[in-house]
DNA sequence: GAAATTCTGTAGTGATCGTTACATATATCT
DNA sequence: AGATATATGTAACGATCACTACAGAATTTC
């Protein structure tokens, strides 16, 4: 009696069970809306693909944002992971921020069907406010990450604003090969790209290193 | 007989006149569709902000489509007109390579209503196929004469394969331009981004000419 | 078994999408 | 004036949007 299955976060699972598994609707639905970005993909193609009627989505999920939330969770902890993966690692900023841009430029163009960044561009143009929220505060959250790594060389008392400056540079190289790839350029012209930027952002950490004195 | 006046496009304009004028329909529109996309404003909307009814816009343009394509076509002509420009003057390219970059830094984030460039991102993540396809051969058309000039300097024979790649760096900053003043770069930041890529530009155009000897 | 709980499928909500049929108004041409 | 041509406003088209009311089905608890 009262036995616990292992069902995850609730207690015994009473009243009717699922019918679908929520992680693989979220999983399709993370693939629908990396493809295709937010508002041009509708409820009932959601429902269809998932395999199962509107109302149970909203049983689940609460809402179409609701779920594209979860997607962007999951793509976070996944494709997009290998942000906070390299601002975590050792090393001049001059190497972390050149190993962003070329890893970028592979992930965001790996996958014909899922080009570009989810976050960066999944959201673009839409006419969802909510949706537009979520996604403004997901940006500036990485460009405060990125701001406060390279701060580990380039602290605002000796080197004022270098950080953000160096920062944007990255936001800025890492939405055009986002763009880029979702505009059809290829994987090998992407890393071409990543790469003079690269030699770019080595540059300017070098004289903002001088700068510092 | 049927004397031919000098009306512009039509004879002596017949039947009932307009009472909008089209020219500044095409600039309200393209005011609408630069600030949020093309999916996002409405037919609805864009005959309320023009003053008319939607039966007189699809007389004079067709269709939304078309409307935006009279819209575009006057964005190349004065916002997008930088590049045709830059292109066409002399120098080096490292030069013109540099100059594009600092120019769109200050084209896309001078208004803040027309943030970015409408060509890159008035069409991103549109579910109508028609404006994708007209965006997309827009882009490829731009690039393509981006290629051509920087083949003046390097050439496919004695620099095989230069002129694309610097390109594409061009293309991709860019998209990271437009991108990132949409998404609120202030216009000093987009600047300073400019200016990082266009170090990095410089330097590979003096990698790519060491090696065509 | 009965009650309680949870999910599912049917069907439909009002709103908005791009687009247009139609009758009327306003102009020129003969 | 009458014919012709063009543009207008009203009103609606079917399609799709995100979302949900509701009743029945499937499970656990008592």
């Amino acid at each position: 009696m009262t036995a616990k299955k292992i069902t995850e976060g609730s207690e015994t699972a009473r009243g009717r069970p699922r019918a679908f598994d929520p992680e693989a609707a979220v999983e399709t639905a993370l693939g629908l809306f990396h493809a295709r970005g937010y508002d041009a993909v509708g409820v009932a193609e959601l429902s269809q693909a998932i395999g199962v009627n509107p109302p149970s989505l909203y049983a689940a999920f609460g809402s179409k944002q609701g779920l594209y939330e979860r997607a962007v969770a999951r793509y976070l902890g996944r494709e997009g992971a290998f942000v906070s993966e390299i601002l975590a690692e050792p090393g001049p900023v001059a190497e972390i921020g050149a190993r962003l841009l070329t890893r970028a430029a592979e992930v965001y163009g790996i996958d014909r069907m899922h080009l570009g960044c989810l976050v960066t561009d999944g959201a673009r143009n839409s006419a969802d406010e909510g949706v537009c929220a979520f996604t403004k505060t997901l940006k500036a959250a990485a460009r405060d990450r990125v701001i406060a790594r390279f701060r580990q060389e380039f602290p605002p008392e000796s080197a004022p604003g270098k950080a953000e400056r160096l920062a944007d540079f990255i936001v800025v190289t890492l939405a055009g090969l986002s763009a880029s790839a979702r505009d059809g350029l290829p994987p090998e012209a992407l890393a071409q790209a990543a790469a003079i930027a690269g030699a770019g952002f080595r540059v300017a950490c070098a004289e903002a290193q001088e700068m510092k004195a």
